[in-house]
DNA sequence: CTAAAGGCTCAAGTCGACTTGAGGCCAATA
DNA sequence: TATTGGCCTCAAGTCGACTTGAGCCTTTAG
């Protein structure tokens, strides 16, 4: 398959493709004549590599996770500690579409009075006083 | 408050903090001098935004759901909308965990041959043919 | 054969959310 | 009183993940 091709059938720009493979995310086997040829394969890794994004991996953790370079084995540890962390998060999510669902019917002016929203948010925390970057809900393609 | 106050309080830097203020997601009382103060209920404010942040919102969105400047009541369909999206990210996510874990324990050298692993990838996937950026899981502080 | 379509490379630009640095002011402390 | 440290502003830098543009070459349809 081409460049073209893997684009229409991924879903994700040609420009896209040619960074991941700079980026040692998908190979191609090689060119014909100077153009990219890649294997049926890559659409599977660029499915993957859009899931991952989508709960928030970076490329690099993607890269890793997938080792790519055809690695005898991944670090399991790591996938083990990954799946942990995103069960950590999908509690605060939780938590926190509650909460948005209280304050889209709570009639306090300013939820950050009402107690039922301040018990939300306290669940919603994690335990250290946190500090760090967050989960992105998938926008709307709308408009791109 | 001075903004040290804050910063210590909330743990976030003085330097997010002016930034902050001047996004409009928090206001300050005046200035003491030339310094900032700020009401106790910033502290609050900043607990919300840093919870929003964590699920993925951007500041923007934050601030038109916190209405900051004191809207009469926010966008309830909003509200209602972005826990939809929230929900939809946990079903994500869930089946991203799922499909970690399997990894690890999985034998096949690369999953994307392992059929267990397609199925959980399948269903982690949103309907249409997606293309959004994603949820991120808090990392960690270590070496910040 | 020729020209449009599309691929290639490389550099630079973009966006969000801040941080960092330069240069300055003011207040409390030794 | 002098000095230090905290705060101030404004501009520029950073990071990840790409996109865009310039300039060039190749492939293919007419």
């Amino acid at each position: 398959m081409d460049i073209a091709d893997v684009a229409n059938r991924s879903g994700f720009p040609a420009s896209a493709l040619r960074f991941y493979e700079e980026k040692g995310l998908i190979r191609s086997l090689g060119r014909k004549g100077e153009r990219r040829q890649f294997p049926a394969e890559v659409l599977n890794q660029l499915a993957l590599i859009s899931l991952g994004q989508s709960v928030g991996f970076s490329l690099d953790e993607i890269r890793r996770m997938l080792g790519t370079d055809g690695e005898p084995e991944i670090d399991r540890q790591a996938l083990l500690a990954k799946a942990d962390e995103l069960d950590a998060t999908i509690r605060q999510l939780r938590a926190v579409s509650k909460g948005l669902r209280h304050a889209a019917a709570c009639p306090e002016p300013r939820h950050t009075d009402c107690p039922t929203f301040q018990k939300l948010l306290a669940e919603a925390m994690p335990k250290g006083g946190q500090k760090k970057k967050g989960v992105q809900p998938f926008g709307k393609t709308a408009g791109d």
